[in-house]
DNA sequence: GCCGTTTTCGGCCCGACTGTTTTCAGTCG
């Protein structure tokens, strides 16, 4: 099994740690966690890249050495470097690192003076009370320590965005209630849209900064204060979110949302321009010596550092900065310009709602189109139709479509890719359909060769459309089946096949880096919330949140197209 | 360790809060 990506941004960041805890040059930590970024981020498989003997050093921050440890860890797995440390300081100081309060001075500290290794080293030497006699240390660290030890045991957790979008709105109108808040906006990962958001950032502008963190700390779902001021207050809820509320005055408003908004590594590339054009950026504006030259809006920020407006979602430091240099930023889907759902339930299968309670919703919503894509016969567990079955099904959405105005529906079927590539209907059935959305739900554990080559079997059949949820992952609970989707794209660039943006909160699959490889071969996306009922066709919100992360535009989905325009696509795919 | 329409050497983003400090280091985002 060839070394993914993930391994390797893996090793480099404990290379960054381990280089951290020994006092190294803080810059060349930085060029170990910003390779890691760069890897994780990349829609190309490094091995592949080695095997082609091209040259890594192209890649932005990876120079002659990293490019060479690249090939190392590719080639043997493993990187010399890192052992080589291992030999000096032990390799589990990492995990002390993910506590609450502990940096890379404490951390070596901990190992120097008091011989600490691991956590349970540092639980049991917290215990004895030998902790707050170290430098920089007392027994409120001491007692923090013991707390996040116990905290850690729990495990920590990423937020969906969509739980967190909750958390937006009960915050936002507890807030606002303050008679003195101007404004608030939800910034961070959230505002980019993340599929998980690791805490909350919201922004707020107010007369007087005291009283609204008072008013902050005190709601009745924060479960610890971990720290209170004038301008920034930090929140766990009893949910385990953390929320940090920022407060600026609201001159700063455009230089705190875009501060705020990140990521950390577009920001620190703004800056980076805004250095080298003699300006400082921070959170309350940009500025010329001590002369504030903007800040009251993100367009004036930009505008400052030369640069047009960047949306939200393309802010990773993902080539943004360049393609707005450049006036090639691409002009993002939005929600207003969706005109159906592609694959969407109903009793027939597992859904909870009729066809025409669907074909209602929809319509409520605005489309003039709605793909309805019940299972097929192996998926049993979820009430799949054979062939007879789905014949009877075709003709009741057939009378649908007739019976209701205002909006077309589309017999299709979320067909299952059997083991061996074939799919689970009868040919003379599946001609009969608008569309044909196939998945896997079986089989997850195939190899890679094997599980690619039962995609690209199934998407040599002449009815095949679309390949729904493509990874198969669950959020947090369930990786990804093994799958080259470099060749799984080429395939679909070929047959003119398209993949699914799944916008069920726990799948978003695609994933927004897989989204933009897509667009860049020349593959069309099909947004679908998978809905199981009628209040599930609005997470498409979700959907195009993800494909905005992902560059696409209107031209770029099958969902922007108006039915006779779709069904030439369709039947030119087909 | 990376990078270069000011540089192949000398830079590399910035501020708030906490705790242990008597003026600041460490951590965090």
């Amino acid at each position: 099994m060839p070394v993914q990506n993930a391994e390797v941004a893996g090793i480099f960041e404990r290379v960054a740690d381990l280089l951290e805890i020994q006092g190294a040059n803080p810059f060349r930590v930085r060029a170990y966690r910003n390779a890691a970024q760069v890897v994780r981020s990349l829609p190309h498989a490094l091995h592949e890249l080695v095997e082609r003997e091209e040259d890594l050093s192209k890649l932005p921050g990876i120079g002659r050495d990293l490019a060479a440890k690249i090939e190392e860890i590719v080639r043997t797995g493993s990187l010399a470097l890192l052992e080589e440390i291992g030999r000096e300081i032990p390799l589990s100081l990492i995990e002390l690192l993910a506590l609450p309060g502990l940096g890379p001075k404490r951390v070596r500290a901990l190992h120097e003076e008091l011989g600490i290794r691991t956590i349970r080293d540092l639980e049991r030497a917290a215990r004895a009370g030998r902790l707050r006699d170290l430098p920089g240390f007392g027994e409120k660290t001491e007692r923090a320590v013991l707390a996040a030890i116990e905290k850690h045991a729990v495990g920590e957790r990423r937020t969906l965005w969509i739980e967190a979008e909750d958390v937006v709105r009960t915050l936002t109108s507890f807030l606002e209630a303050d008679p003195g808040v101007k404004r608030i906006t939800a910034a961070g990962s959230f505002r980019r849209k993340r599929e998980t958001v690791g805490d909350l950032d919201i922004l707020v502008t107010c007369r007087r900064g005291a009283k609204i963190a008072d008013r902050f700390v005190g709601h009745e779902d924060v479960a610890e204060v971990v720290s209170k001021g004038e301008t920034r207050s930090t929140v766990i809820l009893r949910s385990g979110l953390q929320v940090d509320l920022r407060v600026v005055p609201q001159v700063s408003y455009g230089a705190a949302l875009q501060y705020f908004t990140g990521s950390k590594a577009h920001n620190v590339a703004v800056r980076r321009l805004a250095v080298k054009k003699g300006l400082k950026i921070n959170e309350y504006g940009v500025f010329r010596g001590k002369q504030r030259v903007a800040g009251r809006t993100e367009q004036e920020v930009y505008a400052a550092v030369g640069l047009p407006f960047i949306e939200p979602e393309l802010r990773e430091d993902r080539g943004e900065i360049e393609a707005a240099r450049r006036n090639r930023l691409p002009h993002l889907i939005r929600v207003e310009d969706i005109r159906g759902d592609l694959h969407v339930h109903t009793k027939a299968s597992d859904g909870h709602a009729t066809i025409e309670e669907m074909a209602l919703a929809a319509r409520r919503l605005g489309y003039s189109w709605l793909a309805i894509s019940d299972h097929t016969r192996a998926t049993r567990v979820a009430g799949g139709m054979d062939a007879r079955a789905m014949r009877r099904h075709l003709r009741r959405i057939e009378e649908a479509d007739a019976r209701i105005k205002g909006i077309r529906l589309l017999k299709s079927a979320e067909v299952d890719i059997l083991e061996d590539g074939s799919l689970d209907l009868p040919d003379a059935v599946l001609e009969e359909m608008d569309i044909v959305v196939c998945a896997i739900h079986s089989g997850f554990r195939l190899s890679r060769e094997k599980q690619t080559e039962r995609i690209l079997r199934a998407m040599d059949h002449p009815c095949f459309h679309v390949l729904a949820h493509p990874t198969g992952r669950l959020i947090g609970r369930r990786e990804p089946y093994e799958i080259d989707l470099e060749r799984v794209i080429a395939a679909a660039a070929e047959r003119g096949c398209f993949l699914e943006v799944n916008a069920q909160p726990l799948r978003m699959d695609l994933t927004d880096i897989w989204c933009k490889a897509a667009r860049e071969a020349g593959v069309k996306l099909a947004l679908a919330t998978d809905a199981h009922d009628v209040a599930q066709l609005e997470l498409m919100r979700l959907a195009v949140g993800n494909a905005r992360r992902g560059w696409l535009e209107a031209g770029d989905v099958l969902n922007t197209l108006s039915w006779s325009k779709l069904k030439r696509v369709l039947s030119a795919s087909g």
